[in-house]
DNA sequence: AACAGATTGGACTGTCAAGTCCAATCTCGT
DNA sequence: ACGAGATTGGACTTGACAGTCCAATCTGTT
């Protein structure tokens, strides 16, 4: 699965430069939009280099781009994402979301989701590499409500689990739908949506 | 944007069959993922017959799968989504659309929404096109909680197009990560959540 | 029947993309 | 310094795809 790894520091840097220049055209164009020769365009690389640091191709490398979207995402957000765990932070978090999204002018959706929905059902490697990104998702979110939970602001019959998941479900349903309106309307919607639900199971009523 | 209206009936069947044809290669395969020759191999038509009546080319085509898959999702739920105006209607709506779910083992997703994700950032017809298709549906369910609020069943503070276009978010998502993991799961605790939110707004708790 | 226009078959072109290959150059350990 | 192996440049092959073109056939009308 994964291709040669690079030896030297210099093709560390290589291969770092080829996979993040490529997450970035996937997430402008698509993953069947971009080309190994936009990739190649874009970091001054030549094809030798692709094929020698991904044997695999453009699935190979599709595959690492996963990863590094998914590693990508998760450091922008990991401040916020680790200690979601009380109501002010979920109100920061769902601000946030909206911020980017009207600063991206409401182009893109999210990354993960835009490859799942592109690639799910033609690759089934990266298929569940993806479904991993989500797991891994749901569970920072578990990880807060289970603590508020323990800190008595939620609910004993509260399911972090299933909250976390119905959560990540309404933020991925709102991106898609603002990308395609183009309106912070719809994330908006949804992810208020998504919390009055969690709330719903506050200990006490707020 | 309307390519040649075929003028003989012989016609029209030609043009019929190739946009169902090539509708369900997109739902199987993705729009990039079909070319013109697939749809050709699929309806045993010729090059020429594409571009007679598609003068467009693959996007003039593809705008018309868009169309006719919208009409097609809709014509399946007419029933079920004219009359959303009762709980009963809900529960049996959402227990539908799991229910297809499983019978698809979990793969393909909406199609308008996977055809939303995969076309809206590269071709802007398309995606206001599928707005489109995203509102008219949302009306469908306002429409429906509407009725419910008029009929006292929902508060009047309720906000009938505000819930729908959460549910519609949340059937989203849910069909994402349903497509994605290859489990029920998902979109069953996706549209519960949703439900659950709708249901806050009853007048008299249930 | 006969004509006009609609419809059809399929060869052909040009472009672009994936992947192969090999020779040249660089890097690192010794 | 020097050799082995890592890295790089870029030409080349192969195939797929969108789109063009024109001659042949069919259909509805008179």
């Amino acid at each position: 699965m994964d291709g040669n790894v690079p030896m030297t520091s210099r093709g560390r840097r290589t291969r770092a430069k080829i996979v993040d220049a490529t997450a970035d055209l996937v997430f402008e164009r698509g993953a069947t939009g971009t080309s190994l020769d936009d990739v190649r365009a874009a970091t001054g690389t030549s094809k030798s280099q692709l094929f020698h640091y991904f044997p695999g191709g453009k699935r190979e490398l599709l595959a690492a781009v996963a990863e590094r979207q998914t590693e990508r995402v998760f450091d922008a957000q990991r401040p916020t994402l680790e200690k979601l765990d009380s109501w002010a932070a979920l109100r920061r978090w769902r601000n946030g979301v909206i911020a980017l999204q009207r600063q991206l002018h409401c182009a893109g959706g999210c990354p993960i989701g835009s490859m799942a929905n592109e690639l799910a059902e033609h690759d089934p490697q990266l298929r569940s590499l993806l479904a991993e990104s989500f797991a891994t998702w749901q569970s920072y979110i578990e990880r807060g409500l289970a603590a508020m939970r323990d800190r008595g602001q939620l609910r004993r019959d509260a399911d972090p689990a299933t909250l976390a998941l119905a959560t990540i479900a309404a933020l991925q349903g709102g991106l898609l739908l603002t990308k395609t309106t183009r309106t912070t309307r719809p994330i908006e919607v949804a992810l208020d949506a998504a919390l009055a639900h969690v709330r719903s199971f506050a200990a006490s009523p707020r």
